[in-house]
DNA sequence: GTTTCTAGTTGCAACTCGAAACCTATTTAA
DNA sequence: TTAAATAGGTTTCGAGTTGCAACTAGAAAC
C-alpha cells in the first residue's frame, strides 16, 4: 500500500542542510514573533496577559508560541505559589544564551535601519560604559571580517598545541 | 468617503515597539527562508537558479524574498555582463554586516541543537585557529552575561571622561 | 454563589506558502 | 534561421498559518 503523496508541505529547516546548525537554530527561532516573546522575556515579563499587552499578539498565536518555546528548551513554565491561576514563563540557561544573538542583531538594526543609536543604552552595570560592538574575534582578540575567514576540516584546525609533526588529526574543536 | 475597514492584518513589528531598533531588524530578516538566503550568499551563491537548488525553496517564495532582500538593501541586484540572461545577486555593506549575528545563532545551535560541532569549521584564515565564541564584551574586554547588563538614559553614559559628579541617575529600565 | 481574573481553545476570514504550469527574454544547437 | 534550452520570473490554486472575536475551565475575590 504506497501512499500517494507524503503531503510534507513546510519541510523542517534542519532538513535542508544537516550539516549546519543554522538551518536547527532558526527552526524554533525564526517563528515570526519568537524572538519578540525572548526580548519580552529578557525585559522582565513572566505572564501570558503581560506578553499579550505588551506584544500586542493574538491570544492563540501567543499560547502556540509560548508552548513552542518552552518544548523547545527555551522557557520554562511554573504555576504560580501564590496565585495558582498564574503560570510563569521564565528563560533557561538555552534561552539566556541567546543574548548575544539578539543583541547583535539589535546592533545590526541601530546601524542600519533606525540610523540612529537608540535610547536608553545597553551597558555594563559596573562601570555604566557602553558595551562593545558585537563582533567575530580570533583566537588573540583580533575583529575578524568575511575577508579573514575560511571554512576549514575539522581534522586541519590548529589549536595552538605544539603539534607540528602531524597536520589535520585534531578530534576536538575548543570553540564550542 | 471612509473605507469600512482598514484591513490591516499583519502589522509591521516595527510598529510595536518603536524604541527598539530589534523589532525593525525582524521586519526584513525575522521572514522564513531570509537568514537561509543571506547564509547562501555569504557561502558564495549570486544566481536565482543556484539559490533554487541549494535551497528548495520554491521559485515564487525566492522571488518574494529576493525582492525583499534588495528593497532592503540587504542584497544588490546586477545584470550579468556576459550571459544578459542572469542576474547576479550580491551581497551589500549592510548584508555582509549581518554576519556577527548570523554566526551568533550559528553557534548557539551548534552549543544548544545539534550539540556537535559542525564540521567544516569556520576560522581566522592567517592562522587557522578556530574564531571565539560570539559573546557580549565590555569596553575592557571582560565577557559580560546578562546579570551584568543594564539599561541607562544616553545622557548618563560613562565615556570613559573623568565626571565624577553626578551619579545615581541610571534609570534602570530593564534587566535584560 | 456570583463575579472576576488567568490562560487557554474554537471558529471563521484573511493571508502566506508550496508545487506546478505558464511567460518573456536571451543564448545555444541544428 | 528556426528550434530548443536556459534564466528569472509571474500566475494559479490547494493547503497551512495568522489574526480577531467569542467561548471555556479553573482559581480567586467579593
Amino acid at each position: 500500500m504506497t501512499q500517494p503523496t507524503p503531503a510534507k508541505l513546510r519541510e523542517p529547516l534542519a532538513e535542508i542542510a544537516a550539516c549546519c546548525s543554522l538551518p536547527q537554530a532558526l527552526e524554533t527561532m525564526g517563528e515570526r514573533w519568537s524572538f519578540m516573546i525572548l526580548r519580552a522575556s529578557f525585559n522582565g515579563l513572566h505572564h501570558f496577559e503581560e506578553f499579550l499587552e505588551e506584544l500586542g499578539i493574538a491570544r492563540n498565536i501567543l499560547s502556540n508560541r509560548l508552548t513552542r518555546l518552552v518544548e523547545s528548551g527555551i522557557l520554562k513554565r511554573a504555576p504560580c505559589v501564590d496565585d495558582r491561576r498564574k503560570i510563569e514563563y521564565r528563560l533557561t540557561d538555552k534561552g539566556l544564551d541567546l543574548l548575544p544573538t539578539m543583541i547583535a542583531l539589535r546592533q545590526w538594526g541601530e546601524k542600519w535601519e533606525s540610523g540612529v543609536p537608540s535610547n536608553p543604552v545597553l551597558v555594563d552595570e559596573r562601570d555604566r560604559r557602553a558595551i562593545q560592538p558585537i563582533s567575530i574575534l580570533a583566537h588573540d582578540g583580533r575583529v575578524l571580517t568575511h575577508h579573514d575567514l575560511c571554512w576549514i576540516d575539522i581534522g586541519d584546525l590548529n589549536t595552538g598545541a605544539v603539534d607540528d609533526d602531524h597536520e589535520g588529526v585534531v578530534k576536538r574543536i575548543a570553540t564550542i
